[in-house]
DNA sequence: AGTGTTCCGGAACGTGCATTCTGATACTCT
DNA sequence: AGAGTATCAGAATGCACGTTCCGGAACACT
């Protein structure tokens, strides 16, 4: 390697651009504010990723790697089940007063800016909904094997409800709902995973 | 009066701009977009709406004034109950084969994309989750006070849950996730509604 | 030190945006 | 018909955007 030391961290560029992404959007975080808040030149952001378009790209993948797989993961590991499910929706009914406040979820945001239309062509988004929904299905199946909930649970249909339910919460924690609402809809999204329990184990 | 004759009608350029930015968003909609779909001239657009936020407020306000009521009206009259809400949830869980799909809910969009930023600064964004929470509490506490529920129901637990439902099915509609999970969410969630229903009449 | 390579800061380019302006057109009223 | 007014179509304006280009600066190597 030859040639003049590059000033900026890979790495801390894309989590920083993530976190501008979404917080603003992708149309709105113009590449002028990317140079100034991210610490790199206009030149290297173009030489390291191509465009705007790949830098959210890579931002994307990274929420993917390290949001959704703080969050998420849990869910998805044999083993899991119903107390993971509790945890997480916990956790998002508190993050209306976290650093999510107003920024809700990149790939929900994500999902609704672009609507139908694929950003980058890489099937994120649509990625994103399997994902979210597979997770709840492994921990609810997890949940089933191991006598945890009801045999006659349709485990599908619970796992769609709960995608949709995190989905309205991160659409809510985004534009500052009320805490009250957030926090109620959270609460009983647990109380309604309690009653799928086994009435008797 | 005197003058020339207007060749647009106000109703009509009012509701099909609500289609464009539930369809592409208020960023990407441009004046170019509005000026050529609505068949408006660009003179008159300023001099009837004042600016392009004008007309988006505009198209805001009929948005509620007209898909909002349809949707949320029979849930807020007095006397509805389960069977309205039951067949919100069901109208949305098959919303994803009609005209709705790829486009979502225009308040849900509009939360996403402003964010914590109010647009236009009339609050229509706070205004909708209260309208949709509202809603939902109403047609709870109908069916609470009718005897429909179990009396350990928690009304605004229940409606916020709801609320989040269908917020996640309006980012699902918009992104066209897959058919099956959107109808599997509206069934379970349906299946919800069912079991708040007290166990002995 | 000198040379080649890589990176930096900022200017420059072309495009698309929201908005305003201009001359022509179509209507109402006398 | 003629005068006056409101609307129309499109050009013009000014700005912000994504992207490219350029001269200088900093590093690795001889």
């Amino acid at each position: 390697m030859i040639g003049r030391k590059k000033r900026y961290d890979r790495d801390t560029v894309v989590n920083q651009a993530m976190g501008l992404f979404r917080s603003r959007g992708f149309a709105s975080t113009s590449a002028d504010v990317l140079v100034r808040e991210l610490g790199i030149s206009r030149h290297s952001l173009y030489a390291e990723f191509g465009s705007k378009q790949g830098l959210f790209d890579a931002a994307l993948r990274r929420y993917d790697e390290v949001v959704l797989e703080r969050n998420f993961g849990p869910m998805e590991r044999p083993g899991s089940g119903l107390v993971e499910v509790r945890s997480l929706l916990a956790f998002f009914g508190a993050a209306h007063a976290g650093p999510a406040a107003g920024r809700g979820c990149l790939l929900c945001n994500t999902a609704v800016e672009f609507g139908p239309d694929d950003p980058g062509g890489q099937g994120f988004v649509q990625a994103y909904f399997s994902r979210v929904s597979s997770a709840f299905r492994v921990a609810l199946t997890g949940a089933a094997q191991r006598g945890e909930v009801c045999l006659d649970v349709d485990v599908d249909a619970e796992a769609a409800l709960l995608t949709s339910v995190v989905l309205g919460l991160f659409v809510m924690i985004r534009a500052k709902a009320p805490a009250a609402v957030i926090e109620q809809a959270a609460r009983a999204a647990v109380a309604h995973v309690d009653r799928l329990e086994a009435a008797a184990p």
